[in-house]
DNA sequence: ACTAATAATGCAACTTAGTTGCAAATAAAA
DNA sequence: TTTTATTTGCAACTAAGTTGCATTATTAGT
């Protein structure tokens, strides 16, 4: 079931993505959100928005769960080859508008993939 | 601190991993493990088979930790881009000796990368 | 504007992966 | 065989994520 109401906790979990394509571990939110509504809200709004496909998940090298807006997925089909990336030293995790290719394999059917790439953000590669 | 001694236990991992590069989670492990050791000590093994270079991990698309033998790895350097294939069908999860070319990126340093594929494996593909 | 239908939320309790501290057991060195 | 250090088991814990259910709030219908 996607989204339905327009809801105080709805909009106000739009209006944090809406300021760029930075993605956001689910634990973040819930800290940031603790005053504002219950840990349980914010797991389903987060599921609801992804189904609609206004925003999309990853699992970051950690395990935990990663969400960011969707840039050059559509409603319909998510853009699903685009890689994240994770800052070493910050800790910022984004999603990186390039193409990877993955190379055909004639015994095995790919369908979706998962990429995490590690390293040196743009901040902190320069500043170092 | 890696293996120093050989224990029943830590052969007993071992043998698992001899037969083949196919992965398997922690959690599989303790649970096929779990009346000959305790599950703390399955963690602990496979942390120092880690440290040592016979295996390596990786975290799987739902968030869980998996380990597989160490194929074109060597000990002192893992070689992070070789991606990783999870059966979407059987659930089976393997390491793929593939290259895969991430694109230069002009602001930013790349320094490893978990690529998690998903699809229908070899054996999966073929008997739908 | 009022009411009914149903979507969304809060809460508490739960599940599960993974970790920690410490005492007891065991492998290897002396 | 004794000593020393590594390894293990256990129990208790932490933290992410889930579930059921009663209550609240949004929207559609009148």
């Amino acid at each position: 079931m996607s989204i339905k109401r327009k809801t105080k906790s709805v909009n106000r979990i739009l209006s944090i993505f809406e300021h760029g394509y930075e993605a956001l571990s689910v634990v973040e939110l819930v800290q940031q959100l603790k005053d504002e509504m219950n840990k349980t809200t914010v797991y389903r709004i987060l599921e609801r928005l992804e189904k609609e496909g206004t925003i999309h998940s990853f699992s970051g090298t950690n395990g935990l769960k990663w969400y960011a807006r969707c840039q050059n997925c559509t409603t319909h089909q998510h853009n699903d080859l685009h890689p994240h990336f994770e800052c070493n030293n910050c800790g910022k995790v984004e999603c990186l508008d390039v193409n990877i290719t993955i190379p055909k394999m004639n015994n095995r059917d790919i369908e979706s993939a998962n990429i995490m790439l590690k390293g040196q953000c743009t901040d902190c590669a320069f500043s170092n």
